[in-house]
Parts: C-alpha cells; sequence; structure tokens
DNA sequence: CCTAAAACAATCAGTCTTGACTGTTTTTAT
DNA sequence: ATAAAAACAGTCAAGACTGATTGTTTTAGG
C-alpha cells in the first residue's frame, strides 16, 4: 500500500540511458526496497529489535531470502535505512496531522490529543526499539544518532511555525517544547507496563489543564501588551 | 555410577531436618545468587537485553554455567529474579538519597538533581531494557508488570510522604507527581542519542525554575490561607 | 567416620541466525 | 534477437545460544 514513496535513498545513477521511459525495474526495485523496509518496521513493532531476523523480515515482505540479501547486503544496512524510513514515516504523520488542527477552543487539548496519538503509534515503538537497541550497539548508534537529530529537528521547527508566535518568549517555548517532547517519551515507556489505558487519558486531561492555565495566563498578559489578537498560524 | 535419577519434582519433603536457619551453605547459596543477579543486571547495562545470554551472565559472575543451572533453571527465571533485584535496588537507592535532601531554598531543586541522578543510573537502563523487551515477550511482561507497579506505589508513597503536605491538593499532587515521573522517563530514552550532556542539565536548570515558580505561587496561596508554617515531614 | 544431599563444574546435542554461495528469471541495451 | 546486468530464489556452513546430561566437590547429619 502507498506506493510511489520515493526515498531520498535512491541514487540518482540513470544519467544518459533511459530518459523518458521511467525504468520500470526501477520501480520494482523501490517498491521492493519499500516492501522490506516496511515489513522490517512491522517486525520491531511486533516481536522487537532481537528477534528482527532477516528470515523473519523476508518472509514477512513475501521476499526470498536472497532477493533481500541483494537489496541490503546486511542486517545493519537493512535497520539503518529502516531508521531513516521510520523517521520519514513519524515526521510525515506529525506533518500530515497537525494540518487538521481545529481552531477553536481546544487548540492546545487537540494538540496534546494528537502528540500522544503520534507517540503512541507503532512507528514510536519502532523507534523506541532501535534507540533502546542503540545503546548497546556501536554501529546502530551511528547510524541512528543524526537521523533521530533530523526528526527532532524537524518536530521542534514545526512546533515553533505553529506555537511559536504564542509563546511569551523564545526561551520558554523551547522549555515547553522540550518538556513535552519528554514527557511523551516518557508516557511511551511507562505504557508499555500499563494495563489499563484510561490512566493515559486521564493524565492527558490533567496536562491539557495545566496547558491551558498557563497559556491563558501567557495569552492575558500579551492581551495587555500587544493588541493583536491574532494568532492564526497557517501553514 | 548412583544411576538413581534425581527427579527434578524434587518435592519439599525435608521436613524436620535442618531446623535451624543458621545453615552455612544457605549463606554461600544467598550471596551466589545475589552475585548471579548483579551479573544479570551488568550484562543487561552493558550489552543489552538481547545479548544477555546466561552463558555471559556466568562467566560475569564468576559461576560455572552448571552451577547457575542449579539456581535459575531457565533464563527467563533468572531474568524475573533479576526485574525484582532491580527493582529493589532502584527503590533502596532512591529511599536513600532522599535521606540526605537539604531543607534549604534548593530544596525542589535538589529534589529533581536527585531524581535524575536516580533515573540516570545504571539500575535504571537495565529497567529501561527489560521494560521495552517486556512489550513483546508475554512471559517477561507478566513477571515484569506487577513488580513495576509496586515499584512505582513505593516511589508515589515516598513522593506523597515527602511533598504532599507542600501540594495544595490531592489531585494537583497526583499530576504533579506524574508529570516529573513521565518526564524522569523520557529523559532517560532520549538522552540515549544524546551526545552532550549538558542539554539534560540546561533543560534540568529551566525545569527547576518553572516548577519553582509553580511551588511558590502555591506556597503564597497557602501562607493566606492557612498560618501553619510547619511542613516538617518526618518519616 | 560415613552417607546423603546439595552445590558446583564441564560438556554436549539441538536449534537458530547470519552471510556467502550457486542457480534462475527478468530487464535493458546493442 | 542476443548478450550483459540486475533482480530474484534457494541452499549451506560456521557460529552462538539454550537447556539437558553427567561428573566432582562441599556440607549437613547420623
Amino acid at each position: 500500500m502507498t506506493l510511489g514513496v520515493k526515498t531520498q535513498t535512491s541514487a540518482p545513477q540513470e544519467a544518459v540511458t533511459t530518459e523518458e521511459p521511467g525504468g520500470k525495474q526501477a520501480e520494482k526495485s523501490a517498491a521492493m526496497r519499500a516492501r522490506l523496509l516496511d515489513a522490517t518496521v512491522d517486525c520491531l513493532v511486533e516481536v522487537g529489535y532481537a528477534r528482527t531476523t532477516t528470515t523473519l523480515v523476508s518472509e514477512r515482505a513475501g521476499v526470498s531470502r536472497g532477493a533481500m540479501l541483494h537489496h541490503f547486503p546486511t542486517k545493519a544496512l537493512l535497520v539503518t535505512q529502516a531508521v531513516i524510513h521510520v523517521a520519514d514515516k513519524r515526521i510525515a504523520e506529525f506533518r500530515a496531522s497537525v494540518k487538521h488542527l481545529p481552531a477553536g477552543s481546544d487548540f492546545l487539548a487537540s494538540v496534546l490529543d494528537l502528540m500522544w496519538a503520534n507517540f503512541s503509534s507503532p512507528t514510536s515503538y519502532a523507534m523506541l526499539e532501535l534507540t533502546v537497541a542503540a545503546r548497546t550497539d556501536r554501529e546502530l548508534f551511528e547510524s541512528l544518532q543524526p537521523v533521530v537529530r533530523r526528526y527532532e529537528t524537524l518536530i521542534f521547527d514545526t512546533a515553533k511555525e505553529l506555537f511559536g508566535p504564542l509563546a511569551p518568549s523564545e526561551k520558554e517555548f523551547f522549555q515547553a517544547s522540550r518538556t513535552l517532547y519528554f514527557l511523551m517519551h516518557g508516557l511511551v515507556v511507562t505504557d508499555i507496563l500499563r494495563d489499563e489505558p484510561d490512566e493515559v487519558q486521564a493524565f492527558l486531561k490533567g496536562l491539557k489543564k495545566q496547558v491551558h492555565a498557563a497559556a491563558r495566563s501567557y495569552v492575558e498578559a500579551r492581551m495587555t501588551s500587544t493588541s493583536s489578537g491574532s494568532h492564526r498560524t497557517r501553514n
């Protein structure tokens, strides 16, 4: 599903040969790679990093082992590419979901729900698996760190683009966004051993109140200083 | 020789033999178990859950494999006991560290430093390894969940005992303590892929300001309503 | 002392994972 | 149409991990 996802990893090697027909095998190859990476992510989510074997991935993708080894000669390469794949998916999910934010009074509450929806997604757990594995895997760490850093930068840029104007200062916004970011990660981890999901919702409900109260005091402070009441943050 | 196959269903038939618990071998046995569990935790921290093999643990503990298998017949049992061992260690660390809290003005700041010290400890990463592994390991999940729940209860009880009186209400304290708890977990996870540790300290610095400001407003509110300025929370 | 049982030590067989190797089909270019 | 290259499929040997089995030492009790 969702074919046609051209990952930036496709090297632009076609120089002067097939200019117009668009190589069929290139498409097949890209589709195969995407299937394998999706299968890798699925395995990460379902059985964890340790039991995500190359055999399991190939079976999951409906691809022979030899075929997979053609695209990803080693497991490290497969996982490395899967990291980027996961990060791209999460960024896409985040950017796509912020589009439909209601501009009503429950704006901040919706943002929190949206953040939790994003952080409790399967891709989030795939990244958690990779992160924890990277802690004791030098090679995975080296390849994962820059990707996650890019991902964080994009997240915070998007946040600043959306909520930066509402914050009283750059410093405070920085602190607040980090707080929520860390908070979400903590929720993800602790949610693993939670049996009743209502606890998270209850906590989020309280968190919304906190954020709402904090934001209101800020907004009131701004209302008195600046008369510009517009807080539209279209993108 | 001694072809008598030891039926592993060793029933607890020794009824009146060793009445006195002053056995030397009991001590040796306990010490051996502790060494093995410590080694297990060390392995969890250093190489992660996946590569924590029974062979590695036995080598680490300086114990033969057969000896270890005598105490922990299967890996699942070893890990299960290690879970409890880790939880107990963390609770002990927490309880021990809260004893030396300075009662000065930097009280809350010290608390945050102390929490981070506890959450950034090796045992914390051991529990993270087990938690993430438990996500996709039913058996580990079943044994880990109650232990962590007990651990959380103890943490929050200690927190309530210390800071409960300072909070404006039960509900607000509940929310605040959870927030810090989740926040710490988020810091632990995201810290894995962080190269410069100053980022955490910078965030904690800002967090201290937030907490301090929030606490001050609460305290001021209480100062006007109740004249009882005593907030001693002896244990 | 001497026997029984527990603790401890060492090895082995079975299973699983990885990556290399060989063979087959499809696509591209001449 | 044909040769070259890429994609695809299957098999295999080496290594690792788990748990069982067998042998040795130490301790408790008669």
